[in-house]
DNA sequence: GCGGATCAG
DNA sequence: ATGGCTGATCCGC
C-alpha cells in the first residue's frame, strides 16, 4: 500500500514531501500496531481502517509524538543492522553454536511431560460483564431493540477498554482513542451505524472476577491470578485425584470443558482456555480458540516443536510491536525463522533478550524455576513481591506553577494514602511529567530516608518537577504546558527480613522513645519544628545506614568525607553507649542522625557536580560543533559513518570472525545453562 | 543510579 | 476538541 504521492502539486515541495514522509511512516506505524489480535470474518479491510485512522490522527500532537518515537526505533534498527554486518554477519565460532544448541537442547528436553497447565481467558471481560449484568438483573441486553452482539460497543469513552467482536470487524481495539473509534463505525458504515460506548464498572467486574476465581479454586486452590480476567492453573493434582463414575481417568481437556461450562453457567461469562505442558504455551493457546474456546496442545517435543514453528513472534508474550519490528528486519517473522536464526540472535540483541528469544523460538518454558517466576499474588495476599507503587493524572495542560503544584499535590495525596494503607516506604521517589506535546521526562532521586507521607513526597516530588521545568523552559523546541503528572516510589525498605544489630539497638530506642519499635506505620508524628521532625526512634530509618555507604562508595567521595563501614558504625555505636557520654540514647541517635544528613548533603552536591560537569560537556560539543540540533546530529552520523569505514577496515584486516565478542557470548550462554 | 523504552493487561 | 493507568524489566550510559 503506497500513500497517494501522486495527487501533490508541485508548490512547495520541500514541506510536502516532509508530509508524505511522515504518511508513509505513519501508515507503516499502523500496519504493525494493529496487535496480537487475530482478524476476523467479515472485518473491513486494513487498509480502509488504517486510512481511517490516519486522517482522524491528522496533525495531532500525540500522532507526532508517535511519529518521533517510530522514528527513533527505526534508527535503532539502522544500528543494529550495521553493527550486525559489521561484526561478519551471520558468523559464530563453532563452539559458540555448539553451545547453543546445548542450550536449546536443554530447554526442549526440561518441558514437563504433562499437559496440565491452563490458562483461563476471559473473553471481552468487561463487555461480557455488561451481558452478565443484564442476565442477573433480568433486562434485555439491547439496544434499540438489537441485540447487543449484532451493534458495534465499546466499555469506555475516551479511552476504548474492551471492545465486542462486531466493534473489532471495524478495526475498533482496546486502547484506542474513543473519537477514532466513533469515526471507524460511522464511517465504515457509511453512516448508517453508531458505535455504542458503556460505562465502566470496575466494581463489578471485581465481583465477577472472584465469582469466577472461586469457581476455578475448586480445580486449583493455588491457582494464580494476574489481572482481573486471567487465571493460571496447575491441574496434575486435580487429575490425580479425580476419576470417572466408572474409575477411568478423567481427561484433562474434558476437565477444562466442564470448567468452562461451569462458568458460563454460573457467571454468564464465556471464557477462552489454553492446555498445555507450560504455562507461557498455556497462555498463547488460550488465545487460540477466542471466544468460548480451547485448545490442547499435547505434550511433547514433536507436538511443542510443530506448535511453534507456525508461531507468529508478536505472539510471544513479551514481544510486543517495537521487538516484532526488529525482528522483521533480520527476516525472523514466525517461531521458526526465530529458530533458524538462534546463532545470529546471539549478535544482534542483549544477553537477556536473545535468552529470551532463544528459549521462546522453541516453547522451551516449564523447565523448573520459570513457571514459578512468574508467580504474582494478584487479588490474594497482597503486594509481598512489589518494587514500586505510583500513581499519574492527565488533565487539560496546565503551566502556572499554582496549577502544577496543585495537580501534584492530589497526586502525592493519593500515593501517600495508597502506601499507607499498604504500609509500604521507599527512598526513590520518580516524578514523570507528559508535556502537551507528549513529549515525556522522568528525573528520579534516590534518598537516604525510607518515606511513605504525602508531604515527605509532594517536597522532593516538586523539586524533581521543578528541575524538568528549567530543563524544559532552557529549550526553544518544547513548551512548558504539561498533560499529566506521576509520582512514583520504589525501593522499598526491607520488611521483616532478618534486622541487624544496629536495626535492633533503634528498635531499643524507639522503645525507650515510647513509640514501639516494631515497624508499625503511624501516621506522621508530629514534631516540634521540621528539622526535629527526623523521625529518630523509627527502626524503619536505620535499614538504611549500610545502603547510605554503599552509595558513598560508588560516587567518589571527597577524601575528607569520612565513609565507614558496617562495622565501623557499629563500632562507633556501642563505644559511645560504654562511653556513658550519651546516657540519653535519642540524643546520640540525633546526633548519627545529623551526620547522616550532612553525609546526605555532600552526596547530593557530589551528584549536582556530576550533573554540572555533564552539562559542561554537552554545551562544549554543541559550541564546538556549530548550532542547532540537525548539525549536531549530521555530525554524529558522520563521525559514525567514520568509524564504521575504519571499523570495516579493520575487520578485514582480522579476516577472522570476531573472537572477544564471541568469547564473551560464549559466556553469557553458559551462565544461561547454569541457569538450571 | 538514572532516564528512556518497551510490554502487559 | 477529544489519545489512560499501574507495575515491571531491560538497556545504555
Amino acid at each position: 500500500m503506497k500513500p497517494s504521492s501522486s495527487s501533490l502539486g508541485d508548490g512547495d515541495k520541500s514541506k510536502k514531501e516532509s508530509d508524505v514522509d511522515v504518511t508513509t511512516r505513519a501508515s507503516n506505524l499502523l500496519v504493525y500496531g494493529s496487535g496480537k489480535g487475530n482478524q476476523q470474518q467479515g472485518s473491513y479491510s486494513k487498509d480502509a481502517i488504517s486510512a481511517i485512522i490516519l486522517r482522524c490522527s491528522g496533525n495531532s500532537d500525540y500522532f507526532r509524538q508517535q511519529v518521533v518515537k517510530d522514528d527513533k526505533s527505526n534508527e535503532r534498527i539502522k544500528e543494529m543492522k550495521s553493527k550486525f554486518e559489521r561484526e561478519g554477519g551471520s558468523c559464530l565460532c563453532s563452539s559458540t553454536m555448539q553451545s547453543i544448541d546445548a542450550l536449546v537442547d536443554k530447554y526442549r528436553g526440561n518441558r514437563p511431560k504433562e499437559s496440565n497447565k491452563i490458562v483461563v481467558d476471559m473473553d471481552s471481560f468487561y463487555y461480557s460483564c455488561a451481558l452478565a449484568r443484564h442476565k442477573e438483573e433480568g433486562t434485555e441486553p439491547t439496544h434499540q431493540g438489537v441485540h447487543l452482539n449484532q451493534i458495534p460497543v465499546v466499555v469506555g469513552g475516551g479511552m476504548i477498554l474492551t471492545s465486542n467482536y462486531e466493534a473489532r470487524k471495524y478495526g475498533v481495539r482496546s486502547a484506542m482513542a474513543g473519537f477514532i473509534a466513533d469515526q471507524l463505525v460511522t464511517e465504515l458504515s457509511n453512516g448508517k451505524v453508531k458505535l455504542l460506548h458503556l460505562k465502566s464498572d470496575h466494581k463489578y467486574y471485581a465481583a465477577k472476577s472472584a465469582q469466577v476465581r472461586s469457581i476455578l479454586m475448586e480445580y486449583d486452590p493455588n491457582l494464580k491470578q494476574y489481572s482481573l480476567d486471567e487465571f493460571y492453573l496447575d491441574l496434575t493434582a486435580y487429575l490425580a485425584t479425580t476419576t470417572t463414575n466408572d474409575g477411568s481417568v478423567v481427561d484433562v481437556q474434558e476437565v477444562v470443558e466442564k470448567m468452562r461450562a461451569r462458568v458460563l453457567a454460573e457467571c454468564f461469562l464465556s471464557c477462552s482456555a489454553g492446555i498445555a505442558p507450560s504455562s507461557v504455551l498455556a497462555k498463547i493457546c488460550s488465545d487460540w480458540k477466542k471466544p468460548n474456546g480451547q485448545f490442547y496442545l499435547p505434550p511433547g517435543d514433536e507436538s511443542v516443536m510443530a506448535f511453534m514453528r507456525e508461531l507468529d513472534c508478536r505472539k510471544i508474550p513479551g514481544v510486543g510491536r517495537v521487538t516484532q519490528k526488529f525482528l522483521a528486519a533480520f527476516g525472523i517473522d514466525t517461531c521458526a525463522h526465530l529458530f533458524g536464526k538462534r546463532y545470529d540472535i546471539f549478535k544482534i540483541f542483549k544477553e537477556k533478550t536473545a535468552g529470551f528469544l532463544l528459549r521462546a523460538s522453541v516453547g522451551g518454558w516449564g523447565g523448573g524455576e520459570d513457571e514459578d517466576s512468574t508467580a504474582s499474588s494478584f487479588g490474594s495476599t497482597g503486594d509481598q513481591g512489589q518494587k514500586g507503587i505510583s500513581i499519574e493524572r492527565t488533565f487539560s495542560a496546565v503551566w502556572k506553577r499554582e496549577d502544577v503544584r496543585n495537580m501534584l499535590e492530589h497526586v502525592c495525596d493519593k500515593l501517600g494514602e495508597n502506601m499507607e494503607r499498604k504500609g509500604l516506604r521507599g527512598r526513590r521517589i520518580t516524578a514523570k511529567v507528559k508535556l502537551a506535546s507528549y513529549v515525556v521526562f522522568s528525573r528520579s532521586k534516590t534518598g537516604r530516608m525510607y518515606m511513605n507521607e504525602k508531604e515527605e513526597i509532594l517536597k522532593v516530588a516538586d523539586e524533581l518537577v521543578e528541575r524538568v521545568r528549567k530543563e524544559v523552559e532552557a529549550r526553544d523546541d518544547l513548551e512548558w504546558k504539561i498533560r499529566l503528572l506521576g509520582v512514583r516510589v520504589d525501593e522499598f525498605e526491607v520488611k521483616g527480613g532478618g534486622g541487624g544489630s544496629i536495626e535492633k539497638f533503634f528498635k531499643k530506642v524507639g522503645e525507650k522513645e515510647g513509640r514501639g519499635g516494631g515497624g508499625e506505620k503511624e501516621g506522621a508524628v508530629e514534631m516540634g519544628d521540621e528539622e526535629e521532625a527526623v523521625e529518630v526512634g523509627d527502626d524503619v530509618e536505620v535499614v538504611e545506614v549500610d545502603d547510605y555507604v554503599e552509595v558513598e562508595d560508588d560516587v567518589e567521595v571527597e577524601d575528607d568525607v569520612e565513609v565507614e563501614d558496617d562495622e565501623e558504625v557499629m563500632l562507633s555505636l556501642s563505644q559511645s553507649q560504654r562511653d556513658g557520654e550519651h546516657d540519653d540514647d535519642w540524643k546520640f541517635a540525633k546526633a548519627l542522625q545529623d551526620r547522616y544528613d550532612e553525609e546526605q548533603k555532600q552526596f547530593e552536591q557530589q551528584m549536582n557536580k556530576g550533573r554540572e560537569k555533564e552539562k559542561e560537556r554537552e554545551e562544549r560539543k554543541e559550541a564546538g560543533g556549530g548550532r542547532g540540533k540537525l548539525t549536531d546530529e549530521q555530525l554524529a552520523r558522520r563521525l559514525q559513518k567514520e568509524e564504521e569505514m575504519w571499523d570495516r577496515g579493520r575487520r578485514r584486516k582480522e579476516k577472522t570472525v570476531n573472537k572477544a565478542g564471541d568469547a564473551k557470548r560464549q559466556k553469557t550462554i553458559l551462565d544461561l545453562m547454569k541457569g538450571k
